[in-house]
DNA sequence: CTAAAATCCGTACCCCGGTACGGAGTCAAC
DNA sequence: GTTGACTCCGTACCGGGGTACGGATTTTAG
């Protein structure tokens, strides 16, 4: 796939796929090839790696995050229990994410109670 | 209370209150006064609020919109309906951040899953 | 009264996640 | 084979959220 075509689908810049380069996420050789002349060529499996990048960055993972765990999911170097917990440590802080954020929300629910009561505080 | 003061109870530096100064979180004559010499002096309140600032960071909420937040609550000029269309708007943005969290959760748990069954993929 | 700690302010710097610019080279279609 | 779109690369810039520096006052403790 060309460049134009990838950042259609997975709805990003030319600019965004070279930056994430930089940042690790997409590799020469592993995401994408390169003609004689130096044009890319994406392959298929990119756009789905693009779409994770997307779904964990709204989940709050940094990029320098994401492209560590793409070293655990691609190097035979890293153990498996090392895997296992890198994992189970990003669970654990999405659900710690995720209590915070009921909290958030218990707290707005109560300010909406509290204007619908006529309740005028602080 | 004096900054230092706050700065130890909310877990902040001294740099980061005047940074929300500027960003129009923290005000004059609001949430601290002058002494004669210009040191600043704290309301108890802030405290608070700085933990209410912490709280909504984490729960994904910009500098900017907690600014425009607190505007909402202090000023009377803004009707009731406005106000909690907002606090609405804010709680929805939450649920879809939430849901999206979950999403990456089984996402992570799924691949824990793989490596556990020693499937090697991609 | 004096010394040490705290505070003031402006300015500069840092990382993050991109976006824009702009000239040169490449590609696809006619 | 020419034209118009695409791509290359480096560099600069942007907004968000702070942090650090550093000289001048102020405040507090002894």
């Amino acid at each position: 796939m060309r460049v134009t075509e990838v950042c259609s689908i997975a709805g990003v810049g030319p600019e965004t796929l070279r930056f994430y380069e930089k940042r690790g996420l997409l590799r020469e050789g592993v995401h994408f090839t390169r003609r004689p002349s130096g044009v890319r060529q994406y392959e298929h499996a990119t756009v789905e790696r693009l779409r994770l990048v997307s779904l964990a960055k709204r989940a709050g993972l940094t990029l320098s995050e994401l492209a560590m765990w793409i070293d655990a999911w691609e190097s035979d170097s890293i153990p498996l229990s090392a895997r296992r917990s890198f994992f189970a440590e990003k669970v654990s802080a999405i659900e710690q994410t995720i209590t915070e954020l009921h909290e958030m929300r218990a707290y707005l629910s109560e300010k909406i109670g509290d204007l619908d009561r006529g309740r005028r505080e602080e």
